[in-house]
DNA sequence: GATTACCTTGACGGAATTTTGACTTTCTCC
DNA sequence: GGAGAAAGTCAAAATTCCGTCAAGGTAATC
């Protein structure tokens, strides 16, 4: 699954560059060149956000602030401020990293990679147990009760990945389907239904008990 | 509680002035002068460790890796290699910042603040505690009157969920309806009232008193 | 190219929820 | 105290959502 990653500044040149790029070594990018686009653009969910400070408007340091209220994501502010001042301004005001133009391209994807990869790192332990005896092994894709392997297709441990991996949270189809697939359904998704009757009817025949609940009208939830 | 952070540096100078301000900062400091006795010290499960990369021994590269497989935290390098490639270097091997020396103590202050805010960001679930014992779990969808968990259907905890995280604040019929359905109601909605009703006859059930107060020809509030 | 497993779609019934409309009660102001 | 507006109550209708099934499409494997 490609990270989405959100560029924003107001030098067309730039952005174009820095795109171009960053499609290259596979992230998928959507670009705002002012802070109502940005804002509009949260909707794409990014992985991750690259920030300039001075902009027409609502400046980066603002523009961070109310990012905060809404998404939860590492923000790293691109700029031309160079001094110490202007940095601490940059991470007190949320921002998590603050890299000065000019900046070498590798530099830049050296530390995206260590944002996102620290994002993984917290959310993702390499073994999940649920309770009595099933065990998911993320790495390894298989799931046990009790000594006994489970088979389950690709998609239905992509959800079975999601969703234990997030206990307790209740998601709507549309967040799974875009955890799962990556992108956005369109209409309404009878996949995930489907799927999760397969799931639950595989799980419920080996261990006899309920993993994956349903939240009425807003998704569904993995018990643990 | 304080954030423990731990100082690997065999710059005797460095570490003493580093600690020092730390100090001064709140944190709680170790240091460790070699590889060893950084390994050694984990088990003080440090918060955040800075990392130099000249050491005698094991270099600071190959540290972070054997670090990454004990335990789980923010490795900042603090080193005075400053070219692009040694950035690279240090982010790859698993660092999660890469501060070049000399650096200014204030953007250094700033980045640890930025490293730990964002470890508490990931790790802190968001939940609305409300007087007498009622907790409204908002990520799981859950509310809880003393270990007992009360059910709402999606509509009544979406109400809930605005009035109970804006406490105390009036909100009007039509602001309510805005704010739950996502757009404006057309003519009379009986429907608030309803919900309210269901809301109401369910905690005070529980619980035995209101959470929600009418004030008259103004809108509800939800009672902290 | 055939077989197999997997993924996706559409339709349907039943269940749960949401909304509605009529009615009653409560409150405010005169 | 009474008129009128706002809020509360109730039951029934309307709607939405979920689980299920059957079937068509797709990808992978041999």
């Amino acid at each position: 699954m490609a990270y989405r990653i959100l560029i924003v500044d107001d030098e067309l040149i730039l952005t174009e560059l820095l795109s171009t790029h960053l499609q290259d070594h596979g992230y998928t990018v959507s670009v705002a060149h002012s802070s109502d686009e940005a804002l509009a653009k949260l909707a794409t969910k990014p992985n991750l956000i690259l920030l300039d400070i001075n902009m027409p408007g609502m400046d980066g340091l603002e523009l961070c602030k109310v990012i905060r209220n809404h998404i939860v994501c590492p923000i790293l502010f691109l700029t031309a401020r160079i001094t110490e001042q202007d940095k601490v301004n940059g991470l007190r005001a949320g921002g998590d990293d603050y890299i000065t133009k000019p900046f070498g391209l590798q530099e830049l994807l050296a530390r995206i990679e260590a944002h996102l990869r620290r994002e993984e790192r917290n959310s993702r332990p390499p073994e999940v147990v649920t309770s009595q005896g099933l065990i998911i092994n993320l790495s390894g894709r298989k799931v046990f009760w009790n000594e006994q392997e489970l088979s389950f297709s690709k998609r239905e441990f992509d959800i079975i990945e999601f969703l234990s991996s997030n206990p307790n949270q209740v998601f709507d189809k549309e967040r799974i389907y875009e955890a799962v697939w990556g992108y956005d359904a369109e209409g309404d998704s009878n996949v995930i239904k489907e799927h999760i009757r397969k799931i639950r009817a595989k799980l419920m025949q080996a261990s006899g008990s309920e993993y994956i609940e349903t939240v009425w009208g807003m998704g569904y939830r993995w018990k643990k």
